[in-house]
RNA sequence: GGGCGCGUAGCUCAGUGGGAGAGCGCUCGCUUCACACGCGAGAGGUCGCAGGUUCGAAACCCGCCGCGCCCACCA
């Protein structure tokens, strides 16, 4: 027993912990990362960088205190934690926050201007028109403001991360590796180029990826409308898009519908238009779906593609990029009609309109035309969104950069199975997403403030773009911009001439370059030596609902770079949960701030909170649960005072039989947390760590006040050994969990910080108890608890204070049960101001209290 | 339609083959020399429903109901 004499202060308190203690380990550099230290020892985790666009909310706070918890155990357990904090601020949630927070809006045809400033006050008219590099720097400058309020956050709640080694998914390093990595795909032909149908949103006008998508239900109407046969008796169709008839190529049928076999191999003509399109037989066709006729038009859903492209049907496309109708060219090829004045007038109406409005108007049409039948019958269906728009997505024709995920569909199953999946029934979620992909992942985005493509195009003498072949940006341009930069080969002069070049002008998809997380973390070729220190990393902890996409893109990633997987382990979190069960929305998280949250109830309140939610479980956002982790928090200040003040010097052992109990408790007590703590299971390792130290508090350290306060220097040293010894590990179990207050009990006595001291080794303890069960002194331990609660029953039933000297107890018991209590008698006596203690032999067990006179 | 999870005291949840538990809330009491952000005691539950396995089921199996999430479909 090395450690100096405690000085405890007159009335401890948490307040002011958290500045305290967080400019502490800022000054000593607790959470610094060394990288000297040996790759066996290190411990990486894949931290996922916060979006930066706005608000924080109290789910941040939840899942990242999860990770941190994770962090000090590992810690604690001797590793070396490679635990940096990234911010991710490429993308569109950002540029949104921007043209809303500046009132300002992209137009590629102004020109740059070094001078611009934003108005201050957002006025309600209409946006400024800016350049892009105007834009990009705005975005730089929100972002940055943005990600020193998140840091702020951060160090008051606790998280132990090493500040030096902060990322950003805009920054240069970042684009250098995105881009790298890119180029890496591009030569081995696993990145490509192709003008397809892409899902797009018509209101940020970018093509967006199948894991964007989301499900939401809309009102709609199903229209029964007639098209024209040979025959003269017509086929009738539903659809809740009778503004596509324009686009459409074909009807079909289920291939063994009766209904309609006549009408297969034929054709239909449209209405309004007077278009002939063959009908056609396919099977996913579903029979009992409206009349079993269905109209495929190019595009109104991900089923028009698959029927599009198996059965080689043209394209006559309606919508342009911002989600309205495109005149057309009636009468030229693939447009031909039968009555081309006609179609061109009734179409004529409809160009320039939104799909509502032109839904509306084609609706009147119809049944002005006579082929609608009946009236169109109100629906309620799904429709999907991309997650962050306002307006359904439709599928354009777009040139688009892929990324291959359906050749590596086996292989990802494969990796993750591999990965160890905290709670495992997460790997689930992986698995039917990988079995359920449809296409190759869609990278680019027509936005501005993302990674660019670091590729140009040559321009032929015609100055048309030549897409086929890409000129690649060389590895040492990176990164590379390449709407101002120039090709290895070219001049500056030649942009846009014939013969010269032309800059790709996309920007990849922020899961293009977030996918790369564990890479730009570990700076994988800028600085090989860390990188081969920390990768593969050993967690990547992320809530659930980004299962689909960032958890399944980096290890795509990873697989298509390293040919491995690129963490061991993934802890899921789950969400926070208003008290209603329904998720808790960002904007209902406004209402609670997370700083309000930590400066309410302190910031170990709110981890007590957070890590009381089982792994991937969603968990009720409950003020009372920060509350009792208060009390936890301020019971560990008092028992700590009470056990280290005027601490005499400790015995070299153990002596009596309750300590040498207590010591193997804890012990078990270390153990067992340990190894929850080990299966990522730190709900558990609170729990139990928790329930023990309520009880230690209330019946040991009440049975040991007599010792403890003995004016007989022996007894005194021994109990002042097991104080230490339990107030030590109790201090460093609950370290991980509540690192304010435990700093500050452990600067009482300890030197150093408690978040680099060792995890309490159940082991040792057990040899300091002289043993890993006692039976015995546990046994003697337990009892004199037992009767220690009836004589405080007794005590509560007559309505007497708690010292209220007792004359007489009498303990029936089983001998071996008696015997035991005999090593814990003395202390029993004195907990309970016992006068006399007897004891007798009995088959029934029981406690017979006696109080004293009223004094 | 498929998958995953959940359903235990008023609330939040632990318990996975043999005594139905914790905290909060509630009631009653106690200024006890670490702590009134405390201490002690008490009331409160057909463990979603139904069947099965078992000497024994809150736990294991089957079915159903309800809630949540993911995926698919969405003409």
């Amino acid at each position: 027993m090395t450690h100096r004499t405690p000085k405890v202060p007159e009335k401890p308190t948490l307040e002011g912990l958290e500045a305290k203690w967080s400019a502490f380990w800022e000054r000593e550099g607790t959470y610094a990362f060394d990288r000297a230290a040996p790759r066996e020892r290190i411990y990486s985790i894949d931290t996922p960088p916060p979006t930066v666009s706005g608000s924080l909310h109290v789910g941040h706070v939840f899942s990242y205190t999860h990770t941190d918890a994770v962090a000090r155990y590992r810690r604690m357990r001797g590793r070396e934690v490679f635990y940096p904090m990234g911010w991710d601020d490429n993308g569109l949630p950002t540029e949104r926050r921007v043209q809303n927070h500046y009132g300002v809006r992209v137009d590629t045809s102004v020109a740059y201007d070094p001078g611009f400033e934003p108005r201050p006050e957002r006025s309600d008219g209409e946006p400024t028109s800016i350049s892009r590099p105007n834009f990009v720097e705005l975005c730089l400058r929100l972002t940055e403001t943005d990600e020193r309020a998140f840091e702020e956050l951060w160090r008051t709640l606790g998280l132990s991360v090493d500040w030096s080694m902060t990322y950003t998914t805009i920054g240069p390093t970042a684009q250098r590796i995105s881009q790298r990595s890119f180029l890496g795909l591009l030569a081995r032909g696993e990145a490509y180029q192709l003008e397809a149908p892409t899902l797009w949103d018509v209101d940020f006008q970018t093509a967006v990826a199948q894991a964007e998508l989301e499900d939401r239900e809309r009102p709609g109407a199903m229209h029964r409308i007639r098209f024209g046969t040979d025959d003269g008796s017509g086929a009738l169709i539903d659809t809740t898009r009778p503004e596509l008839i324009a686009a459409c190529v074909a009807l079909l049928a289920h291939p063994e519908d009766e209904r309609h076999a006549a009408l297969v191999g034929g054709e239909a003509v449209t209405p309004l238009y007077g278009t002939h399109v063959p009908v056609l037989s396919h099977p996913l066709v579903e029979r009992e779906k409206g009349t079993g006729l269905v109209m495929v038009c190019t595009f109104g859903d991900l089923t028009d593609v698959t029927w599009w492209r198996e059965l080689g049907l043209p394209v006559r496309s309606i919508l342009g990029p911002d989600g309205r109708l495109l005149d057309v060219p009636w009468g030229t090829p693939g447009w031909e009609s039968d009555e081309i004045e006609r179609a061109r007038g009734s179409y004529s109406e409809l160009v320039g309109l939104t799909v509502n409005q032109a839904r509306r108007r084609i609706a009147e049409q119809l049944g002005e035309s006579g082929d609608l039948v009946g009236e169109p019958e109100p629906v309620i269906r799904a429709v999907k969104f991309y997650e962050k728009g306002d307006r359904p997505i439709e599928i354009i024709t777009s040139r688009q950069w892929f990324i291959r995920t359906i050749p590596h569909q086996e292989r990802l199953l494969e990796a993750g199975r591999e990965l160890n999946w905290h709670p495992p029934y997460m790997r689930a979620r992986f698995e039917d997403w990988v079995n359920g992909l449809n296409g190759d992942w869609a990278v680019s985005r027509q936005r501005f403030f993302g990674v660019p493509f670091p590729v140009w195009y040559p321009l032929d003498a015609q100055g048309d773009v030549v897409h086929s072949e890409p000129i690649a940006a060389a590895e040492e341009q990176l990164p590379v911009d390449p709407s101002t930069d120039v090709p290895p080969g070219f001049q500056a002069e030649q942009r846009g001439q014939p013969g010269g070049f032309a800059a790709d002008p996309d920007v990849m998809d922020t899961w293009a370059t977030s996918s790369l997380t564990p890479q730009i973390a570990g700076r994988a070729g800028e600085d090989p030596e860390l990188y081969e220190l920390v990768f593969p990393m050993d967690l990547r902890p992320q809530a659930h609902d980004i299962i689909r996409t960032w958890l399944f893109t980096t290890v795509l990633r990873s697989e298509l770079d390293e040919g491995r997987l690129p963490w061991s382990d993934v802890a899921i979190s789950g969400w926070v949960l208003d008290p209603d069960r329904k998720k808790m929305s960002k904007s209902k998280g406004n209402v609670v701030t997370p700083m309000h949250l930590l400066e309410e109830h302190g910031a170990d309140a709110v981890r007590y909170w957070a890590t009381s939610g089982r792994p991937g479980a969603d968990t009720a956002f409950e003020a009372q649960q920060m509350k009792v982790g208060r009390k936890l928090a301020v019971k560990l200040l008092n028992a700590s005072k009470f056990a280290l003040s005027d601490l005499p010097p400790a015995a070299d052992a153990l002596s009596s039989p309750l300590d040498r109990a207590m010591i193997a408790r804890i012990g078990r007590l270390a153990s067992a947390a340990g190894a929850s703590f080990e299966e990522y299971d730190y709900a558990r390792a609170l729990q139990h760590a928790e329930e023990q130290f309520w009880w230690f508090c209330d019946y040991y350290l009440e049975l040991v006040k007599g010792r403890r306060y003995s004016p007989d220097a022996e007894v005194a040293a021994g109990v002042s050994r097991a104080l230490r010894i339990s107030l030590s590990a109790y201090q460093r179990l609950f370290a991980p969990f509540l690192p304010f207050v435990c700093e500050e009990v452990w600067s009482w006595w300890q030197e150093g910080s408690i978040h680099r001291a060792p995890w309490p080794e159940g082991a040792e303890l057990a040899e300091e108890a002289g043993g890993e069960r006692l039976s015995e002194q546990e046994l003697a331990l337990e009892v004199a608890a037992e009767v220690l609660r009836d004589v405080r029953k007794a005590k509560s039933e007559a309505k007497r204070p708690m010292r209220a000297p007792v004359r007489r107890v009498v303990v029936r018991d089983t001998p071996e049960r008696l015997q035991a209590l005999e090593l814990g008698a003395a202390d029993l006596r004195e907990a309970g101001s016992i006068d006399v203690l007897e004891m007798a032999g009995a088959d029934e067990p029981s406690v017979e209290v006696e109080l004293a006179e009223d004094g």
